[in-house]
RNA sequence: GCACCCAUAGUAAAAUGGAUAUUACGUCGGUUUCCGGAGCCGAAGGUCCAGGUUCGAUUCCUGGUGGGUGUACCA
C-alpha cells in the first residue's frame, strides 16, 4: 500500500486525460494534481486540472472538465466524477474502496499507510544548540521541540537522520565564567547543584562587567589564556562543560529527546585556520580593514553586509565555525542535506554561510528552518517577575504540576503514581503541542490556560480522544482482535475511514515544508471526526459485522493518534 | 539608510492560486435512560490600505501603513 488515495486518483485522472480529444494539445509533461476536497459537501477529493488546461488550451473549462469526466474510469474505486463551479472535478470514493483501504491500514500497523522514501537521504539536523554554562530558557523550547519533531517525521518515512546538538561550548562567555569561577565561586554550591551556581556567577560577572571596564578586560584576558591553552583555564572550561551537559541531559530526558552527537563549537577549533586559508587561496575571501571577509555584491540582501570569518585580531567567529561544521557534516557524516532549526533573526547569517558553501562547490541541500519568538501575555519577551529569563526546567515543572492538579480533581481515585505519570505525559505533551500546533514563524503568546485547556486544539483533548479509544476495549474486557468482518454502513464511519487514510498524505506534506502544525491540525481533525463517530455510532451494543467494524475503527483511530502524537514527540496514556 | 519576517472575528490561530475563508477560547442557545459530557449540535462576529497579474488572490507582484528583527570584527 505505497500509494495514497490521492495518488491513485491522480493516476486514473491522468489516464482519463490521455484519452480525451485534446490529449495531444496539452503542454508537455502536464500532470494533473488531486487535492483533498476543501469542503466535504463537494466530495472527497477534487482536481482543478480543467481550469488550468482551459487557460493553456484557450477552451471553456467546464467543457474540458466534462470531457475528462467522460473518459474517467473510476472502476470500483471512485464514483462518477461531478463537475461543479467554474470547472472543478469532484471525486467521491466508493464504499468498497474505503473498506479495502481500511483493511489495508489494519494490516499495516507499523507505517499506517505512510510511504517510505525511494532513496533514503542522510540528513544532519541541527537544533536546540544551547550555550553551556547557561541553563536552557523558554527561548530554547521551540527549536528543540520543532527540531525533534522533524527528526521523528523524517526518520519515519525512511531517511537516515543524524541529530547533532551543536552546543555553544567555546565563546566569549567563557572569559566571564572563568573569572567568576576563580573569584566568586561557592564551592559547596557547585558540588550540591552546579547549574544554578554556574548561572549565578555568570549573571553576576556579566552584570558587573557592563560598567566595569577593568573587569571586562580581566575577563578578556581569561578568554585569551583559555584559547592559548592555559592549563588551569582549560580545566575549568572542561569541568564547566561536563556539569552543564549533565544538566542539559536531564531536560532532554524529560522531553524524551536524544542526540546522536554533541559536536559543539570547540570540536571545530583546529579546522578554522586551514579553512580561512583555503578560502583566501580560492579567492572567495579577502582582507578588508584587517579582517578576512567574504563579500556578496550580487545579492541585494547581503550586498553591503560581508561575512567576517576572521577578526583583525586573528580570532574566529561563529560564521567560521559554522562553515567548518558544514564541511564536517558533508565529508565525515556523509550528509546529503543539513537542516538548521534556528531562530528567525539568524536568517542573514545562514544566507551568508550557505552562499559561501555553494561557492566552494558544495551541493548539499542546506535548509534554514526559522521560527518566531515566544512572548509573554504583554507581547514582550517572556520574563520572570524579577526580570530574568524563564528557565525551561521551571516551565516543565509548572506544566506538570498544573496537569497534576487537573488529573487529581478529575480522577481523585487514581493511585498517586498513576496521577503523577499521567500528569507528566499531559504536562510535557501540552508544552510541546502548544509549540507544534501553530505555524513556526508566528510569534506566539505563552499562556498556561490555553496550553492546558481540556477542550479545543490542545494536547489534553487529543490524548483524551486516544483514551476513549482505549476505554472501549477496557469495557469490552479484551484487546482488539484483527481479522473481523468489515462493512461500512454509516456516514460517520466512512468519514472516519477517509480521515484515517489521509494520515499517509499528511506526514509527507508536513515534512515537505517543515511544518509540524500540518500534522497537529490533522490529528485534531481526526480526534473531532472520531468524537462525531462516537456520538453517532454505538459500538458495544451492536452485533456482528457492524460491531466488529466499529471496534476496528476505534482500534485504528487509537493507533493513528498514538503514532501521530509520537511523531510530534508526545506520549499517550491509557487513562487520564 | 539597507535588508529580512509578520499583519486574518473581542482574543489566539488554520488555509500547495480555487468554490460560501476554517478552527479554538470567550459570548448566546440546545443536547445526557447509552461504550469516559474532557463530548456533540446550533448562532453571532473577520482577510491592514491602494494598485497590478489571473477565469479566480488571505496566498503572487508593486507601493504604502503598522509591528518585530538583523545589519564590519558577540553567538
Amino acid at each position: 500500500m505505497s500509494e495514497t488515495i490521492a495518488q491513485q486518483l491522480a493516476s486514473r485522472l491522468n489516464a482519463a486525460l490521455a484519452k480525451t480529444d485534446f490529449a495531444h494539445d496539452m503542454p508537455e509533461g502536464f500532470s494533473a494534481q488531486i487535492d483533498q476536497a476543501q469542503n466535504r459537501q463537494f466530495g472527497d477529493y477534487q482536481s482543478n486540472a480543467a481550469m488550468i488546461l482551459a487557460k493553456q488550451l484557450k477552451r471553456n473549462p467546464r467543457e474540458i472538465a466534462t470531457a475528462i469526466a467522460g473518459t474517467f474510469d473510476g472502476g470500483e474505486f471512485s464514483e462518477k466524477p461531478e463537475i461543479a463551479g467554474p470547472g472543478f472535478i469532484n471525486f467521491r470514493l466508493t464504499t468498497t474502496a474505503l473498506e479495502e483501504r481500511f483493511k489495508a491500514l489494519l494490516d499495516d500497523p507499523a507505517l499506517l499507510g505512510v510511504a517510505q522514501v525511494e532513496v533514503p537521504q542522510t540528513i544532519v539536523t541541527d537544533f536546540s544548540a544551547p550555550n553551556v554554562a547557561k541553563p536552557m530558557h523558554v527561548g530554547h523550547i521551540r527549536g528543540t521541540i520543532i527540531g525533534d519533531c522533524l527528526v521523528r517525521m523524517s526518520r519515519f518515512i525512511g531517511n537516515n537522520v543524524v541529530s547533532d546538538n551543536h552546543i555553544g561550548d567555546w565563546g566569549t562567555q567563557f572569559g566571564m565564567i572563568i573569572w567568576g569561577w576563580k573569584n566568586l565561586l561557592d564551592k559547596s554550591a557547585i558540588e550540591a547543584d552546579p547549574i544554578p551556581e554556574l548561572l549565578r556567577i555568570y549573571r553576576e560577572v556579566n552584570a558587573k562587567q557592563k560598567d566595569d571596564a577593568e573587569l571586562a578586560e580581566a575577563c578578556r584576558e581569561e578568554l585569551v589564556k583559555l584559547q592559548g591553552g592555559d592549563e588551569e583555564n582549560l580545566a575549568i572550561w572542561e569541568k564547566t562543560i561536563e556539569v552543564s551537559k549533565i544538566g542539559l541531559q536531564k531536560i532532554y530526558d524529560r522531553l524524551e529527546i536524544e542526540f546522536d552527537y554533541w559536536l559543539g563549537e570547540s570540536f571545530y577549533n583546529s579546522q578554522l585556520a586551514p579553512l580561512v586559508d583555503e578560502l583566501m587561496a580560492a579567492g572567495i575571501a579577502e582582507e578588508s580593514d584587517g579582517a578576512i571577509c567574504v563579500f556578496f555584491p550580487d545579492d541585494e540582501k547581503m550586498a553591503d553586509k560581508p561575512a567576517i570569518i576572521r577578526k583583525s585580531d586573528g580570532g574566529f567567529l561563529y560564521a567560521t565555525t559554522d562553515l567548518a561544521t558544514i564541511d564536517y557534516r558533508i565529508k565525515q557524516l556523509k550528509a546529503d542535506a543539513a537542516w538548521y532549526v534556528v531562530g528567525a533573526p539568524q536568517q542573514l547569517h545562514f544566507d551568508q554561510i550557505f552562499e559561501i558553501s555553494r561557492r566552494r562547490g558544495q551541493n548539499a541541500d542546506l535548509q534554514f528552518i526559522p521560527f518566531g519568538s515566544i512572548l509573554g501575555k504583554d507581547r514582550k519577551m517572556l520574563r520572570t517577575r524579577s526580570g530574568d529569563t524563564v528557565q525551561l526546567a521551571d516551565v516543565l515543572d509548572e506544566a506538570v504540576e498544573r496537569a497534576y492538579q487537573i488529573v487529581d480533581k478529575k480522577n481523585p481515585d487514581f493511585s498517586e503514581k498513576e496521577k503523577r505519570d499521567i500528569a507528566e505525559v499531559i504536562g510535557i505533551g501540552s508544552v510541546k503541542y502548544a509549540e507544534l500546533s501553530q505555524f513556526r514563524m508566528t510569534d506566539y503568546i505563552f499562556d498556561w490556560d490555553t496550553m492546558l485547556a481540556l477542550k479545543g486544539n490542545t494536547a489534553p483533548y487529543l490524548i483524551n480522544a486516544y483514551v476513549r479509544t482505549r476505554a472501549i476495549f477496557r469495557k469490552l474486557g479484551s484487546d482488539f482482535e484483527p481479522g473481523g468482518a468489515i462493512t461500512l454502513t454509516a456516514d460517520a464511519e466512512k468519514d472516519l475511514v477517509l480521515k484515517l487514510a489521509q494520515f499517509s498524505e499528511t506526514v509527507p506534506a508536513a515534512l515537505s515544508d517543515f511544518r509540524p502544525n500540518t500534522l497537529a491540525n490533522y490529528l485534531y481533525e481526526l480526534a473531532t471526526t472520531y468524537h462525531k463517530f462516537w456520538e453517532a455510532c454505538p459500538v458495544l451494543k451492536e452485533e456482528g459485522a457492524v460491531r466488529e467494524t466499529r471496534l476496528a475503527l476505534c482500534e485504528l483511530t487509537g493507533q493513528v493518534l498514538r503514532k501521530g502524537l509520537g511523531l510530534l514527540g508526545i506520549r499517550t496514556t491509557e487513562k487520564m
